[in-house]
DNA sequence: TGGACGGTTCGGCCGCCGCCGAAGGGTGTG
DNA sequence: CACACCCTTCGGCGGCGGCCGAACCGTCCA
């Protein structure tokens, strides 16, 4: 309808910056903005305006403790809208690492990591197929867990409560796997789950997780997920 | 990852000229050059470089005939991000119409149109509701047609021609009606088998449809949809 | 073979926006 | 109370990008 509208929102994340910005923030925490002006190499100024530009945007949700200025996503829509972003503009062919330190973070990423409150990386794929695999989750004709998967949530103590207009179950498609993995509610209390029964824990300060042993007990007793297909 | 990739794409949106071209080509036609410039007031000059760009930039596909160059959004994918950035932009309460004309074909659009390659508007909510309370499709737990739902477009010799990443079922948000509707390979083909069927005809030269008499008998007799739930 | 027409290229203008450093305010700390 | 720290505001600079009109090129038509 309104073309001005759409263009001003998009003039949200057509700035370098800010998109560095945006995809930090896409680990789901909060950053300060001195953080994330180092993340980006940019002057402190420029990020303080830049910050000022996406929240009253609707983009970023601020949280001022002290003297400190705390932004994250504002919500899983927007998440939503960056990642879907970020997968169109990457290269069908990521460019390769040039160094040991790089590749090496780079392969820790492509294991496991979180895209905003979910699991990425072949963790996410891997649960993901498990689950469809064992009839928990439907993709053949859209994307939707079924009966015995909400009874698999259920039989873990894990409730997922339906609030706003976040769908239960979503296809999030994965930057190194080019395949979808689970988001929406269920993905969110999967990987809080995951994290608070110490299936896996976050490595660095980065969005990388690592899955424990007892992680791949309870992945394999669970889903059926051999431990060598994570690694 | 990449930043810079990112802000370059969302930079190819966040001008208002190329954002008025992206929402004129969401009815999933290809227009001409011409065309455009004069949708969005812009002169023919200034229009063939903002196709120049978007078409550099994959989001658009051209194809040449004569001395007409047509375009037209490049995949569904990019149909799926233009309708999410333009969902996300709008405002909540919409602004009220002018004039009685702009009301009118308002109106119009609310009742029925098509939405890329899909039903939108009341008419396409009102479908997604029917096969959803019909058990054609599941929503509480994600997005996805049923077995039952695969057998009603059997039924009705809809074949459902997977191809590529596209999804078979995906809930696209409905811009007037705030919920979502059926978007997909099954939304695709059942809105050509609606056009198809003459259960509905594009009115106008824009996105707005409207359901004939043969259209009302045929959604009562098949997902027993009231005429009065299209009014 | 003109001429109308759709599209493109080019030059030039203008405005916007990202960037920084300097200065200042509010907050926590020694 | 002084100082360090985080962030913000402001001024000024520089560059990018959108816009148009004029000229041009190819296509279609009489």
């Amino acid at each position: 309808m309104a073309a001005s509208d759409l263009a001003a929102l998009a003039a949200l994340f057509a700035d370098e910056s800010r998109a560095a910005f945006l995809l930090a923030l896409l680990d789901g925490r909060a950053w300060t903005a001195g953080e994330l002006a180092r993340q980006a190499g940019v002057a402190p100024s420029t990020a303080s305006e830049h910050l000022g530009k996406l929240v009253a945007g609707g983009v970023l949700a601020e949280e001022r403790q002290g003297r400190h200025r705390y932004v994250r996503l504002a919500d899983p829509g927007i998440a939503h809208l960056v990642e879907d972003l970020a997968a169109r503009s990457q290269p069908e062919v990521p460019a390769a690492p040039r160094s040991l330190r790089e590749a090496s973070a780079g392969e820790a990423m492509a294991r496991g990591r979180t895209c905003y409150d979910h699991l990425a990386g072949r963790l996410g794929i891997a649960i993901t197929e498990a689950m469809t695999v064992r009839g928990l989750l439907r993709q053949d004709t859209g994307f939707a867990l079924t009966d015995r998967g909400l009874t698999w949530f259920d039989d873990r103590g894990i409730t997922l409560v339906r609030k706003g207009r976040r769908p239960v179950a979503r296809g999030c498609l994965d930057w190194t796997e080019r395949r979808p993995h689970l988001a929406g509610i269920a993905g969110a209390a999967l990987c809080r789950h995951a994290l608070d029964a110490g299936w896996c824990v976050r490595i660095g300060s980065e969005r990388a997780v690592k899955v424990t042993a007892e992680g791949e007990s309870a992945l394999y007793a669970s889903l059926g997920i051999a431990p060598a297909a994570l690694r």
